[in-house]
DNA sequence: CGTTTGACTACGC
DNA sequence: CGCGTAGCCAAAC
């Protein structure tokens, strides 16, 4: 079976990923799990089955004195909302927290990722951590842009 | 030490 | 689309 090799080393990673997510941006569970190589002695399939789970472990390993260096609110789950228990105290802070940032939460109680879904970090920092590129949340432009603006 | 539960997703209806 | 289910791992009971 996969166990995930050295927990501590790839929640250290997870953190800094999350630490460079921009005020006001906001980026998923997946997102942040396809940036980061599969740990060694992971099959890269085992991996794109469990990274993202990995991922919420990582942040929900997030100790108090750390809490306020590492964003955690800016990370939803791919359908765009928050991953918390709905009564939970966590997701009324969330939720609070990216309201206070500008991020705005429509009648299911999801953000819309073209406003402000983020688009991964700059290559630079990118290569210099030895991470892979981040995949947009973002829609890619269509030439034929599926709806125009009615005004 | 077996079970249950969870800050996930993909997939099928 | 929305909701339920299956896989999976790790931590908490």
């Amino acid at each position: 079976m996969i166990a995930l090799p050295e927990p501590a080393k790839y929640f250290q990673v997870v953190w800094e990923i999350v630490r460079q997510i921009p005020y006001g941006q906001v980026t998923t569970f997946k997102q942040i799990a396809e940036m980061i190589p599969p740990p060694a002695g992971v099959e890269v399939e085992d991996y794109s089955r469990l990274g993202a789970r990995w991922v919420g472990d990582a942040l929900n390993a997030v100790s108090i004195p750390d809490e306020p260096t590492v964003p955690w609110h800016r990370v939803i789950n791919s359908r765009g909302s928050i991953s918390l228990p709905e009564t939970s105290q966590g997701a009324a802070l969330q939720r609070g927290r990216l309201r206070a940032e500008g991020v705005e939460f429509d009648a299911k109680d999801r953000v819309d990722f073209d406003r402000c879904g983020w688009e991964g970090p700059d290559a630079a920092w990118v290569a210099a951590h030895g991470l892979l590129p981040a995949h947009s949340l973002r829609k890619p432009p269509t030439d034929a842009p599926q709806q125009m603006s009615l005004f």
